[in-house]
RNA sequence: GCCAAAGUAGCUCAGUGGUAGAGCAGCUGAUUCGUAAUCAGCAGGUCGCCGGUUCAAACCCGGCCUUUGGCUCCA
């Protein structure tokens, strides 16, 4: 902020091997390195001084530790993104005069820039622009920042005839506003960039879309056009491979072709029908967690799908909510409110009876289903729906039950990620903002014995976490759970969720050892989130060939011929009768044809079967990917895959 | 909701104003076959819906419905 004009002072710069030396403030950093010597001088994306990443050819302005980012470095993809971003915007701008800048950064996983203009871009015109990219890249542009004062800045702006960087650097400036400029091309910008257009080494536009300014519905509509930057092409090919290898397994594809679920125009958008096949692995992921609720001490409980407004007045949800709610009038006149969330019930289940705290803690679960109004646009295959069921569960408990309520919650977190075979797990932790605590309900020692509960329980299981400030709800901190799918995906799933809301709008308490009555802890916590999103992640983490346990089919009867067709019945009753869920092919097809409709259809076990198998009961075992596994006894085979199925292996 | 694109057989998709097509799947028949596609035949469509232009519309125009990609992650 105070760098006052230093000009020619020498400064102690500390490079990353320690070695200590002396530059002149205004060399650049890239001089000093290379005077220096330090390694990759030549590929460096950017500077870093005392860990922040700057132009490489930044003037160097006080004593700082210097260091190289690499283009392997993950700082570099960013600025490697918001720099194509820029040479976008000059080439829209170089081919559409017209069309205003308005905003472009770097994104998790590529880039954006938004223009406003009469016209919209057509594929064709993307086409044109990547074009134009590709020469301003070979020019060799230099990217060069500037430093003005905030009205030089406006002044520069208003002179381009750019509104929206009017916009941001009213807002967002201070007394000295950095842009950064290229090939004539001007943009408001904090930077870091690189320091020509040629350190581009690879990118690709992909997509138009609509996209308001400033994200408000109020505001007018610009055109966003997303592309994506990477530091070699190779690593492009590679990023475009997974966006291909995610359509590949994209549920809503997956589904159709599996006959596992549908969402029908005829009865409403976001609604999904559960085929026969969709609902056996329902059953079966239920199933798991119902076993794991049993042995955690759970009691299950069922309450209605609707209820008079009044309940859902009581819990708030009515005002806060209301606009995502689906409500019906009878006949009589009465209000009444299709179930967006399954708290009020259990709340009131609680409430039905005198709790003592020997009753403590009630952890109520319940596969509840709950609808809610989705605009229309935001409406996605199984992961965006309107009416889905939770895996929901309460839990009631005294303060010093807090630790381990959270504990198992965590447990059966772990518990189940580990059976669907998700190894990375994150966590984050969601707290108050401490400097504006009136938003929140709830007392102080509320919120620190649970803030508390919540952190001692990532830490008792060695769980790393990310801490979040501000970004509670206002009732209560939360951990939140990701899990990262079989494709490098992150999902959030699980939900571990204090309310200190609720058991005030409800007044539910129990009764103390010193006899008074006391408002208990009440947790919300839901491991898969919704049945609906979860089974599409599984799809998904999957790509459609689920583990023997999940498969709807587990194991296929291939006959070679129809001469050995009755052995094909006999062995189907006698899969059927161990319980191993089973098809007999009884088509006229080579059994080549068979194999391949069967490892097309993702069939964990094949058993082909002809006169030697026949002969003597067994079976020629072809595992789904994995090929022919030779002949065994048909009760071989049996107790093999009912042990795979039975122990949940993610392998047959 | 808003913006763009799309909607043709169960699925994937051709079809630019003149009799609606292919592959796969399905059905029938022949083949009786040993680890990722045997051959032949048959059947299958209000071209999303409604209206308009035209002698004539899947195709051009308008409206609606649905789906898809998006809708402030440092200027």
């Amino acid at each position: 902020m105070n760098e006052h004009d230093i000009q020619g002072e020498e400064l102690k710069v500390t490079l990353p091997s320690g070695e200590q030396v002396f530059a002149a403030a205004g060399d650049t950093l890239f001089d000093i390195a290379a005077r220096h010597e330090l390694a990759g001088v030549k590929t460096a994306i950017a500077a870093r001084l005392d860990g922040e990443a700057c132009d490489l050819h930044a003037p160097l302005k006080r004593a700082a530790h210097l260091s190289l980012i690499q283009p392997d470095d993950p700082e570099a993809l960013e600025i490697i993104r918001h720099s194509t971003s820029h040479v976008m915007a000059q080439a829209v701008k170089e081919l559409y005069p017209d069309a205003k800048i308005a905003q472009g950064p770097a994104t998790d996983d590529g880039f954006y820039y938004d223009f406003q203009r009469a016209e919209p871009f057509s594929d064709d015109d993307l086409v044109k622009i990547e074009q134009r990219m590709r020469k301003i890249i070979k020019k060799n542009q230099r990217i060069v920042r500037h430093e003005v004062s905030r009205e030089e800045a406006l002044a520069l702006f208003a002179e381009e005839g750019e509104p929206y960087k009017r916009y941001f650097v009213e807002t967002k400036s201070g007394e000295v506003a950095s842009y950064y400029e290229q090939g004539g091309f001007r943009d408001f910008c904090r930077g870091p960039h690189l320091s020509s257009t040629r350190r581009i080494a690879a990118f690709k536009l992909l997509s138009v879309a609509g996209a308001y300014w400033l994200g408000s519905e109020e505001n007018e509509m610009l055109w966003r056009i997303y592309g994506t930057a990477f530091a070699s092409q190779e690593q492009l090919d590679a990023h475009l491979h997974r966006l291909e290898e995610a359509r590949r397994r994209d549920h809503r594809r997956l589904g159709k072709e599996l006959d596992l679920f549908s969402l029908q125009e005829t009865a409403g958008g976001g609604l999904a029908f559960w085929h026969a096949k969709g609902a056996i692995i329902r059953q079966q992921i239920e199933g798991f967690l119902r076993e794991q609720l049993q042995t955690r001490g759970y009691v299950q409980v069922i309450t209605p799908h609707i209820a008079k407004d009044t309940l859902f007045r009581i819990s708030g949800h009515y005002d806060f909510y209301h606009e995502n709610m689906y409500t019906l009038r009878t006949a009589d006149d009465e209000e009444f409110v299709i179930k967006p969330m399954n708290c009020p019930g259990h709340v009131m289940i609680y409430k039905s009876g005198l709790k003592s705290y020997r009753d403590l803690p009630v952890r109520m679960a319940e596969f509840g289903t709950v609808y809610r109004y989705e605009r229309s646009g935001t409406l996605h295959g199984l992961f965006r729906v309107r009416g889905f069921t939770q895996d929901d569960a309460h839990i009631f408990c005294t303060p010093d039950q807090l630790l381990e309520e959270v504990d198992d919650c965590l447990d059966m977190a772990e518990t189940v990620f580990n059976t669907y075979g998700f190894r990375d797990v994150h966590y984050e932790l969601s707290v108050r903002d401490s400097k504006n605590t009136d938003k929140y309900i709830g007392s102080d020692e509320e919120w620190s014995e649970a803030e508390s509960a919540l952190v001692k329980a990532l830490e008792k299981r060695g769980l790393p976490h990310k801490r979040f400030e501000g970004e509670a709800v206002f009732y209560g901190p939360k951990i939140d759970v990701k899990v990262i799918d079989a494709i490098g995906r992150p999902w959030q799933l699980s939900t571990i969720q204090f309310d200190f809301n609720l058991p005030r709008r409800f007044d539910i308490s129990y009764v103390d050892a010193d006899g008074q009555h006391k408002a208990p802890y009440m947790v919300h916590r839901a491991i898969y989130g919704s049945m609906e999103r979860f089974f599409g992640i599984l799809i998904e983490h999957f790509a459609g060939a689920f583990p023997p346990w999940l498969a709807p089919v587990q194991a296929r009867i291939l006959p070679v011929s129809d001469k050995v067709s009755e052995y094909g019945e006999q062995l189907l009753s006698q899969l059927e009768d161990a319980g191993i869920r089973s098809e007999l092919d009884r088509r006229a097809d080579k059994i080549g044809a068979k194999i391949r409709d069967a490892e097309l259809h993702k069939i964990p076990y094949m058993l082909i079967v002809g006169p030697r198998e026949a002969e003597n009961g067994s079976v020629s075992l072809r595992v789904r990917h994995d090929g022919d596994q030779g002949s065994l006894p048909t009760s071989e085979f049996i107790a093999r895959a009912g042990k795979a199925i039975e122990e949940r292996s993610l392998k047959g």
